[in-house]
DNA sequence: CCCTCCTATGCTCATATCGGCATGCGTCAA
DNA sequence: TTGACGCATGCCGATATGAGCATAGGAGGG
């Protein structure tokens, strides 16, 4: 087995960089492929391929304006990243020091086998 | 070129299920290996694998307690992460159907070329 | 209709990844 | 010392990935 399909996960399409630049540069506004890939230096199928994986897992949407594809921002799937990230505030400032009871408990539980 | 390495990068750390559920069962305190491989319903090494991961982008710590090896939360490096997506917040409930200003500069601009 | 521009795909390559398995190393107990 | 246990690592195999390149399809202009 190999790695999980990067498509249908938010998780692992935001862990690519470049798929990271291509939505902040969308809050900015709509972009037609061409325009981002100049933007982020790269190549245009380099791009569409980005996009692709982007908008399979609904982090962006597509119209078409005339001969462009315009690229526009739904940054509604990063809501679960946030919140999920959000559940562990509590513990950015806490102190590591502390024992743990659980494994006090692991113990006991272990000698009592 | 293949992917960017896992290591070294939170975003990409994160992206791996497993991964995250060993973040979340080690809120509830610090674990040797083999308990969360047993959580985790997974394999001994494959549980160590993934901890390896996380302990080298900073997610976790471990410290030595005789036979077992605790490891243990370390939520700061998710604080980047909680941030970023934080940053689009405020486009979770925006109206997508506003025309952007940026096209229409864009469209202005091929024109006078 | 023909040409041009914009974009999506297909293909190949080099590589990173995850899982399974075996194994090596260190620690503790008897 | 020997044995049991906990854990990290190495190796292998199957596969997904990202980049580069060529190209097909679609739309608009002349």
């Amino acid at each position: 087995m190999a790695r999980a399909a990067t498509t249908s996960d938010v998780f692992n399409a935001i862990a690519e960089p470049q798929r990271r630049e291509i939505l902040v540069l969308l809050r900015a506004g709509e972009r037609p492929v061409t325009e981002l890939a100049r933007e982020l230096g790269t190549t245009q199928p380099g791009a569409s391929k980005h996009l692709r994986v982007l908008r399979e897992v609904g982090l962006v949407r597509d119209r078409k304006a005339g001969k462009l594809r315009l690229y526009g921002l739904d940054a509604r799937g990063l809501r679960p990243v946030h919140e999920w990230t959000g559940e562990f505030e509590r513990f950015w400032n806490e102190s590591f020091d502390r024992l743990d009871a659980y494994v006090q408990d692991l113990k006991q539980t272990r000698h009592e086998d």
